[in-house]
DNA sequence: GCCACTTACGTAACCCGTAAGGATT
DNA sequence: AATCCTTACGGGTTACGTAAGTGGC
């Protein structure tokens, strides 16, 4: 059994099946990897693989667990990797955020900016990304860290603490009946077209309760995926926006009526996660502290050895967490 | 990186850092370990081992974070070849078991031979030691199972499960003044001299804290390892026997008087472990509960997963178990 | 001086890439 | 017919074992 053949196996599911696919991601050559497969089949006795003539169709049973430990073991030899390079290099390396454009617009430039003067020698990646795409890109290892607000129940295999709680506010153009009415609520919202984001996106999911809660059906006239885009629309006259409030800036956004509506939707929490049992670089434990000054590396050392996010809320249920 | 390096790094710390005598016991040459310990230090650009000219003098703090991380990568390779054996042949393997005389001679003897009945293709292998050596067999990998029950301290890094509780009988000749006494005492033992088992084995330290408690200084006239050394001298008049009741045997001892002590002392509990997050065979599920019914096979492998015995605890922790 | 690790070297195995072959959709 | 995996083959690399060298204890 070789490393390689682990990986082989790993990225030929990661690739739907396609060898031709995987080698090709992988910069190789396409028979090296077949014979690698075979190989560790005829070694371990078993077929990962299910083929029809030549084609690979499925993932046998005894597959998807050798494929699961597989993962395992390419992780920890990453793991050992990154042990060395924080011997030999302490503030130098890669740091790979997968988020949605809300954070990487709003919340994280503030953060990036202090670390980026304090660790020059690493270099930043930011994956913007859906939901599913970040939750993908941190559980397969593209990415260190995965930062979402929504749709928690495709981060299973991820560690995700919770970092702050954030509210919404209402955006209008000044010329519009709701901007000078105090004591909005939903019903009032309800009367107009809204631009907001897509379902799946920053919090999404508790504007579509508090409407759902309230009996009214909201008019969506337009859904984007980030704040930017929404208020484009909203200055259109399109309709009345709902974004997340920390999108708003007091200056730039200065031609817009901004209205807060944290009595009118349960707050939504933004999360941070990784996967379960990585080394953590020592610029990784800053920079989460940065982001959300509770985790400390105490505490963050901790939850990397957590088995699934019933742990981690366990661990977290007397921690008051900040909002923003 | 290739598994081997992690095989060697792993072998030498385990050889106390001698080269030669890991490249016997791994059944290679010499300078073939050196060189690829060499490589992987090249590789990762730090040192695991310390050198002080030719000699390895000491594994660095890198290296032990390395070794640690390819230790588990090692495990979970035997892991997947476990998962494949479990496929291609069910009930055909090995099963190395770790544990002390009284185990092994009275409470595994019925365990066994239903097990053998029903698993002919599984060849056991006992691994009779100390408790020291128990644990070391066990967390090295080179046994399945540890069965024991004294000196957890030493088993931290293994997941054990409580099995049973027993008690200890005193034996005396029939000519004893105590063989015809009712209701003994700790000073009634006291008087006289005692042969039990030496300190570390079979619940010793138990006896040891009766009589600390009751603040009588007994007098240990011989311990040995195991009860049927114990019975021999008891039977030369060395003194009065003090072992587990377990360790009787109505017919082949019927020479002897057994006190039934379970007043005395505290009772021990015996456990059965093996490393987290091992892969168990389908035998060894029930092996663990034909040696401990209420270890069924869901609750191992939810046990298997727990990250230490603080968690075993607690998963334990409204579970009855049955006194032998 | 002995023991233990390192260096040197030759052989054998192996991995990989190219090219051709065969099956499936 | 196009796509995709398998088989075949050759070149370069690598791992291992033997033998000689060298530095600690």
């Amino acid at each position: 059994m070789k490393l390689q053949q682990l990986r082989y196996i790993v990225e030929v599911q990661n690739n739907n099946l396609n060898v031709s696919a995987t080698a090709e991601s992988l910069f190789t050559s396409q028979p090296g990897i077949s014979k690698q497969v075979r190989m560790l089949e005829d070694e371990l006795g078993i077929q990962i693989f299910g083929r029809s003539g030549k084609h690979l169709t499925h993932v046998t049973s005894a597959g998807k667990e050798v494929i699961n430990i597989a993962t395992e073991i390419l992780s920890k030899v990453e793991a050992i990797k990154a042990v060395a390079r924080e011997h030999t290099q302490p503030d130098e390396g890669k740091l790979r955020i997968a988020t949605t454009h809300t954070q990487a617009r709003y919340a994280l430039p503030d953060v990036i900016q202090g670390f980026m003067k304090k660790y020059s020698k690493v270099s930043l990646h930011m994956y913007q990304g859906t939901p599913a795409q970040i939750s993908d890109a941190a559980t397969k290892g593209d990415a260190d860290f995965a930062i979402a607000t929504e749709s928690f129940h495709l981060y299973n295999d991820l560690i995700m603490l919770p970092c702050y709680h954030w509210n919404r506010s209402i955006i209008v153009r000044p010329d519009h009946p709701l901007a000078k009415k105090t004591n909005i609520t939903i019903e009032d919202i309800a009367k107009y077209s809204l631009v907001t984001y897509v379902f799946g996106f920053t919090g999404r999911s508790e504007l579509d309760t508090a409407f759902n809660k309230a009996g009214v059906e909201p008019k969506i006239a337009f859904t984007a995926t980030d704040a930017d885009v929404i208020k484009t629309y909203v200055r259109m006259g399109v309709g009345i926006g709902v974004i997340a409030t920390m999108a708003m800036d007091p200056k730039l956004d200065s031609d817009l009526v901004t209205i807060d509506a944290s009595h009118l939707f349960n707050a939504s929490t933004t999360k941070i996660g990784f996967r379960r049992g990585t080394f953590l670089r020592g610029y990784m434990f800053d920079f989460i502290e940065r982001f959300a000054p509770h985790l400390n590396r105490d505490l963050v050392t901790r939850a990397v050895l957590l088995k699934n996010n019933t742990e981690v809320e366990e661990l977290f249920s007397n921690i008051e967490l900040p909002v923003k």
